[in-house]
Formats: C-alpha cells, structure tokens, sequence
DNA sequence: CTGAAAGCGCTTACAG
DNA sequence: CTGAAAGCGCTTACAG
C-alpha cells in the first residue's frame, strides 16, 4: 500500500489516523489508492503498538436465556457506537469455563471485560482480576464484592413490589418459588417479598420452595406447590422462565390462572406478554444495564487505575399484566 | 518474564507452544516461573507473526431473536472446542452496518466469518467477501450464491411438512402468515406449503398474508385473518414468534385453539413448548446449524482457498404438540 | 510536511 | 538444546 503510493508507511499511518501532519496533495493521494486497493488496515499491529485492541468481553451463563440476550445487546449497541468489538462467553456458570475464558481475553489485550461471576466472589479473585490491569465490571452484586465495579437491580425492591401487590390484590397464603439459596440475588428477592409480608401487618404466610432456576424447576416446583399447598392462591418466582413453568403446572392441574391462583415473574423478558395469560412480572432494564456496564467500563478505561469502584443499582417496577387478579373467596380452595 | 527466569525469549516461545526442543530442566524453570508470574503470553504478537487470530465473527440480525441465540450458542460452543473465541455482530439486517461489522472483522485478522446475509447477495458482493481471503459461510441461502459456502434448512420439505400435516387433520380452509416475499426463505416454505396442497389433490386451499416477521407482524395478521377469512380453520406461521402473535390475536378474539382454529409454526424455539398450548411446529437443528457452520469454516481455513463451495443443508421434522387437531365439524365457523 | 528508526511482544528458521 | 537475528504491520517521537 505504501510502496503502490510512493510514500512512507508512517505517512499513510498520520494520514489514515488523521493525527500528525499531511499535506493536502498526499493525503489525496493516500486516500485514492486505499480506496482502490480496498486496503484494510491491519488491527492487530496498531493494537500491538498502542496497548488497546478495541475489542470488549462479555461473559454470561447463556446467551439463550432471553435475560441474557437482551442485555447482551444493550451490550453491543453500547461497545458499538464505541467503536468496539464484543467476544462473547458462555460459561453454564462453571468457574473453570470462566476463568479459561477471562485468561484468553487478558492475553488478547482486551480493553475491559463484563461478567456476570459464576460464584462468590473471594477477595483473592478479585486480586487476581485487578491484578490483569484492565476495566472489570460485575453485572451482579455477589456477596464479596469491593474492590470491582457492578451494575445491577434493586431486587429487594423488586421482590417487595411483587410481595404488596399481591397482599393488594387479597392473598394472604402466599408462595415463592426460587432458586438455590447462596445465590446473593436469590436471597435478596426473597428477602424484600417477605418484608412487604411483615410490613402489611396481615397475618399472612408464605410457602418457600427452592429448585432449579429454569423453566422445568419451575413446572416441578408449580406440581408441588398445588400437591402441598393447595391453599396458596398466589405465587411470586424468582424469573419469567420459572413462572412459564409454574403456569404450565397449573394448566395441566386444572388450576386457572388468575381465577384461581395468581403468579407475578421477574425479569420481564420479551415473551412474557407474549404468552395467554401475559405475565404480570418485576421488570428489570436489561438492555440498559448492558449499556450501563459499557460505560462504565470505557470511564474505567480513562481513569488511573486504583480508583475507587462504581456501584450502579437500577430500580425495578411492576408490570401489570393478566396473570395475577383479585383474590375470589368462592374461588378459593379449602384444604 | 524471559530475563527473571534467564533465558531467551525464543526458548520460552517453544517452551509454552511445545514446539522446538527444550531440556527437561529448562522447562521446568520456565512452566515455574510463568505460574509465579501469573504469566499471559500475549496473543495480538502471536497473531501478528501467525496471521491468524484465533477469533471468528458471528454477524446476525439480533441476538434477541431467540432463534439466532440458540444457533449462536451451538456457534460458540464449537469455535471454543476449536480454541476460538467469537466476535458477536447484530446487523438489525441493515446493509450498511454489516459491511462495518465485516471490515472490522477483516482488520482484526479474523479467522472466518459466519454470517447470516442481510440482503440479496450480488456476484459483486461475492467478490469482495472472496477478495478478503478468509473463509466464510452463511448461515442462510440467499438467492444468487455461487461462490461461497452455507449452511441451511430445507424450508421447502418444512412447508410441505406443515401443509400435509394440517390436511391430515381434515383441514381444507388453510392460511400462511408470512414475512416479505423477496427474502428467499419466505418464498420457499410458502412453495413447500402449497405443494402440499396440490399434491393432496383434495380441493383445499389457502389464503396468503404477508407482514412483519415477528410478534406484532404475526398478532396483526391473525386479526386480520379472523375478519376478512373467518372460514380458515388452520394456519401455518413463517416462524414460531409469529404463531405466539397469532396465538394472541385469536386468544383476544375469542377463537379457541386447536379446538377452532389450528396453528403450526416454523423453528421450534425452546419458548414454543413453554406456551399454552404448546406449539406444533417445524424444528430446526439451531444448535447444529451452528455447529455446522464453524466446522465448514475450520475446513475452510485449511484447504486452499479458492476451493468449490460446499452447501450443507439440513432436514427439518414436525413436532406435534398442542395448537394444531383435527377439524371438528361442528366447530367450523361458516361465515 | 515527510522519511528513517526504534519498538510493540511474539514466532520462526538458523547458527552454534 | 539454546540464543541471536529477522520480521509480522503498524505507531510514534525525532530528524531533516
């Protein structure tokens, strides 16, 4: 390319990066026969020389959960109009996975890196990650974190929202359906659904079941809720997916939603007003929690290292959809 | 990391890559001090010297797409058995960002792209994509490919499954909602529907609708079909996200489904089994296409490139679940 | 305003 | 078996 133009290749650098001095006549010049060669400049050298390659990582459980899927593009679009590519990583939340992964992007000279972390977070990995020198951000809250920053959701909020409404609507024999029990977000929606329980002052009770956090935990812990419990006329789940689960137990079971039992989700992923009946749910800004981690990464980027982490927690709000109602006395099975 | 431990640098080169000779010894002093180190080679110098970066590009329309998602995650799991990471790209199907998205890609070094084409793709397209030198496969089959490899669905054998699955139901009032008739998978399940019609010799036949292809394109049709054809009794979607919208429609109009009014969609997605009543659908292998995908595009990179393009197309099955019955005569709606 | 030089951190023949 | 040398394709001060 430089030879084909008669100039120095530092010359077609200044030119195309537009920094340093170019003469107009070359700089035409230089422009018409890139074009022409339909030159594509090497990334990788300039990367090499400058430290940054443009390129982010993100690093989730499973880009086929919708959740995932939405922020993933919020994600995108941000790193995008960056100028920044995205890699994207699979875990299935298995450390190992992601610590294969968080070294391949280290050794590519990534410019930061957005995770979702698999497991508690000890102080010696986030050491380890800080000791890499590059922007990480969380986009959970896991019991541990001090030194990373993290965006994410009131899910205390979010689970006492789930838990008024339904008192609201007259349920008093209530049920959380949810997922293991160390999870920090687990136990943070749990926690806010049964403060709104005390806060109300009713005697109301709520039924705990703890399963898988997917659409068959869901179904198994919807069966064993109705065999257990057939007083419960209300149901609050960890996520969409396991209220999809829980709705398809109580279909099969005869149960109708919301005559009969009301169910209010969490996440708000697109389906959810899709499916018959639209789910009532705690929504979550997904795509703008993507678009939150970017930026606050690409702010990392600018600032000296140690600095002080960023703590961005969004609030959530209730969708009122058609899959939960007032409570029906006559409607209401006696043991 | 190559003077703390006292040797050169090309004989940790050969030491970590595991080629070249290098004494016991030696080997052992380096493989203790890079685990001391916390040593990560970096990868952009490997790539500059090797010419080939270890990463491919995935460019599709929207990971949202639950479709896309599932056949990315089959993407990534191969290009990471392969020790490949993935560049994720969302076109929204504009032209002009995936031609970005590819030049990106191209002056990354990138090690082969998969893509799903956006538009019709014109020799001069071809040519240029050629003209890169890196091997590419497209996920779908534009009309006017010659030159390139992809990787498919039988979507003529998925319309025909459809049209004669519903006409052994006792259906003769049929309807397709579809997308845009100038995208060539559009053209061809609606082809393999009608041919079903025609072969059956039965006097059957079936109304066309073309709209959006998603959720509101499919929730528009489906109103639309209940008013100006009350007397179809079954309908085939272009996709599955459309069949949730018709779903709706009909659910909102009080036609009940399949016991008035039979649906069977396209793609199989994991949400068609969690709705109510599940969805009778045509299954794609989305996971496998994608897996498909990185294998040609691995074989491509060894092969010399000018080599004849290979087209992998895939069967599709019907999946009977619950939106589609036999027709009841007493139920059909004479207009 | 432009070219020559050094260097980014590796790999790869090639001497020794 | 190991080191010295050249080079991957750029960028970045520095002369001129």
């Amino acid at each position: 390319m430089a030879r084909e133009c008669g100039v120095d290749v530092s010359t077609v650098s200044r030119c195309l990066n537009n920094k340093g001095y170019v003469s107009p006549e070359t700089r035409i010049r230089i422009v018409a026969t890139a074009e022409r060669l339909n030159y594509v400049p090497n990334h990788l050298a300039r990367s090499l020389v400058t430290g940054n390659s443009h390129t982010l990582g993100l690093i989730i459980s499973d880009i086929r959960n919708p959740f995932f899927a939405e922020m993933a593009r919020g994600v995108e679009d941000a790193a995008n109009t960056a100028g920044l590519d995205l890699i994207l990583c699979n875990t299935d939340l298995h450390p190992e996975k992601q610590a294969r992964y968080i070294k391949s992007l280290v050794s590519k000279a990534i410019d930061g890196i957005i995770v979702n972390w698999a497991a508690r977070l000890d102080p010696a990995d986030e050491d380890l990650l800080l000791s890499y020198g590059i922007p990480i951000v969380l986009l959970n809250s896991p019991t541990g974190v001090r030194k990373l920053s993290t965006v994410s959701v009131d899910n205390r909020q979010g689970g006492f929202l789930a838990g008024s409404y339904l008192l609201k609507l007259g349920h008093r024999r209530l049920a959380i359906l949810t997922g293991p029990e160390n999870q920090s977000r687990v136990a943070e929606r749990e926690e806010g659904f049964l403060r709104s329980l005390e806060k109300s002052g009713d005697k109301a009770s709520a039924v705990i079941l703890h399963g898988d956090q997917n659409f068959l935990g869901g179904y198994q812990m919807g069966w064993k809720l109705i065999s257990d419990h057939p007083e419960v006329t209300a149901v609050f789940t960890h996520n969409d997916v396991m209220a999809f689960g829980a709705l398809k137990a109580f279909s099969e079971a005869g149960r109708r939603v919301p005559d009969e039992i009301s169910v209010v989700g969490f996440d708000n992923v697109q389906i959810s007003q899709m499916i018959q009946p639209a789910l009532t749910t705690v929504n979550q800004p997904k795509y703008e929690i993507g678009v939150a981690a970017v930026e606050l990464l690409l702010r990392l980027r600018e600032k000296p290292q140690p600095t002080a982490p960023t703590h961005r927690v969004y609030d959530v709000n209730l969708v009122e959809r058609q899959s939960a109602a007032r409570l029906i006395p006559s409607f209401h099975v006696v043991k």
